[in-house]
RNA sequence: GGCCUGUUCGUCUAGGGGUUAGGACAGCAGGUUUUCAACCUGCCAACAGGAGUUCGAUUCUCCUACAGGCUACCA
């Protein structure tokens, strides 16, 4: 069939180590994006054949994360499909049968030399080649291969553990062509023969990968750039097996501040960690999207729908990226500004009922049909004053919970120079005049008049007043904020805080 | 060591034989303002180095430097 005209098949296929991996996750979106773009299938595949760092819980944390960001597969563990099972430690006899063919037609063989003995003889050549050596890297010298049927033989039979080894052939130039990397040519000379299947039967990944990926018919291979020096060996296997060679695109890798490869001491790189910080799916998956991508000289945002029509392959580039949080928070705070308040509502109400629970109480005064009421009349205040949705705790907590002033609060007109108290008494008043419903409108109304009288400006009389309620020189907006404290809470708070600096 | 790949502001990037090398984040300054944000305005800031090709190179070629990947019975 022309190739053009073939149905779209991309994977992603990450072995289950741990969490999701940022870079992980682009790789995933990347190949999700390009899938729903061609209305292709987007397969999961899990490569669980590493039995020492495979961890079998650390599958769901993968599968949650990649269903939170919403990129939803068509064939999978869970799913299903026609191309099964897609874990690779249910395959095992699959890869088996195909080496069985490899070693049938001589393009394969069994070695039989311990793994400890050929990792000496590596060291061993490296430490003569302190000199100037002899420009070539350890190669296994396939006596494995050179070996008498008949020895071969007595081998099995005597039970003697064997890997299987690729055999590579000689002077052959593999050429492919990726779509960001352009052409790539190299000879197979540098590349030894390489261990398929290993002692304990289990394939190893540049065999596995390239099994499965004929089988599941993946008609593009989108995966991080760590794996382009692995395709050669890769396409000497779809050669030796007949298998379609798909389309390569390698993406440039995800890097640390520092420059070095992502990992755990640059902070926060699990998906969970960013659904536990607040951070929404939108931002982070435009956020990965730019990392390495860029549609044009201006945008920087881009919805879901926008992404699918404007991605492209091709417009990927080479550069490793380093991942800059700030952007993420910046991109972050951005959606979240942008949000339907509906919607952030249901957000927050999460996110509070999480601190509420966290602190072993639930609203005070409210019943659940309240709290919601309240968060409603919030969501607006701290809507652009948020980068991320756990953020807004600090912000918020004073609706919440009881003021225990601080140190900071009680001492914080000591040395300045002003009346704190006889303006308090001023606000006090002022504030009780206005009616029970506590609007915005009337209480600033009030208040500026305080200040008139005062001969203060506005900013003096509402510093006071708001360390007073909100326990801290900086709240939403004062007057929305008071209204929704309600008169009795803001009238009880200042004369609380009167109370302390008398 | 060998093989492969890369290098534009601090960061993500656009661009591409002749441009004041553009945008975004961050930073800085100002405006607005009840604080903090948000918002608006402005500023700072880059073609790794050296040869070559060319009237002209940041753009093409080569070399060097630096960086990353692979070289595993990890993926």
């Amino acid at each position: 069939m022309d190739k053009k005209n073939k149905e779209v098949r991309v994977r992603f296929a990450p072995s289950p180590t741990g969490y999701l991996h940022i870079g992980s996750a682009r790789t995933a979106f990347f190949n999700w994006l390009y899938a729903k773009k061609k209305a292709g299938q987007f397969i999961l595949r899990i490569e669980d054949t590493d039995i020492a760092r495979h961890q079998e819980e650390t599958i769901d944390i993968i599968l949650n994360s990649l269903k939170w960001l919403g990129l939803d597969w068509n064939e999978g563990p869970e799913s299903g499909g026609g191309y099964g099972p897609y874990r690779q430690s249910l395959r095992l006899e699959i890869y088996k049968k195909y080496a069985d063919k490899l070693i049938e037609e001589k393009k394969a063989y069994r070695c039989f030399c311990s793994p400890e003995s050929l990792k000496a003889e590596r060291e061993n050549k490296k430490d003569r080649e302190v000199g100037p050596g002899d420009g070539k890297a350890f190669k296994y010298d396939r006596r494995c291969f050179k070996l008498s049927q008949k020895s071969i033989e007595a081998n099995i039979e005597s039970g003697k553990p064997f890997a299987i080894r690729f055999m590579v052939p000689e002077n052959e130039v593999i050429n492919f062509r990726d779509t960001v990397y352009g052409n790539i040519t190299i000879n197979a000379s540098n590349i030894e023969d390489f261990i398929i299947i290993r002692t304990n039967g289990l394939p190893t990944y540049n065999y596995s990968v390239v099994v499965d990926d004929a089988l599941m018919k993946i008609t593009h291979v989108i995966r991080g750039e760590d794996h382009l020096s692995n395709t050669p060996k890769q396409i000497l296997i779809y050669r030796a097996l007949g298998f379609d060679i798909p389309d390569f695109t390698h993406l440039p890798m995800i890097l640390g501040q520092d420059g070095q490869k992502l990992s755990k001491r640059h902070g926060s790189i699990s998906i969970e960690k960013y659904i536990e910080d607040g951070f929404l799916k939108e931002a982070i998956l435009n956020y990965l999207a730019l990392l390495g991508w860029a549609y044009d000289e201006k945008t920087t945002t881009f919805s879901i729908d926008e992404l699918i029509e404007k991605f492209e392959l091709d417009s990927i580039n080479k550069k490793p990226a380093k991942f800059d949080y700030d952007k993420l928070l910046w991109v972050n705070g951005y959606y979240i500004r942008n949000m339907e308040n509906s919607v952030l509502e249901k957000l927050l109400e999460t996110q509070i009922k999480k601190y509420l629970a966290s602190r072993e109480m639930s609203d005070p005064e409210s019943s659940p049909g309240n709290l919601q009421q309240k968060i409603a009349r919030i969501t607006p205040l701290v809507k652009e004053r948020i980068k991320t949705l756990k953020e807004s705790i600090n912000l918020v907590s004073p609706f919440f919970i009881e003021t225990v002033y601080s140190d900071q609060s009680k001492n914080y007109f000591k040395n300045k120079n002003i009346d704190a108290l006889k303006i308090l008494n001023s606000i006090y008043s002022a504030l009780d005049e206005v009616d029970d419903r506590f609007p915005a409108k009337e209480t600033e109304g009030n208040l500026r008049l305080v200040a008139k009288n005062l001969n203060l400006n506005l900013r003096k009389v509402a510093e006071v007043t708001r360390i007073a309620i909100w326990n801290s020189p900086v709240s939403p907006p004062l007057f929305e904020t008071m209204e929704i404290l309600g008169k009795e809470l803001t009238l009880r708070r200042i004369k609380d805080y009167i109370k302390i600096i008398s």
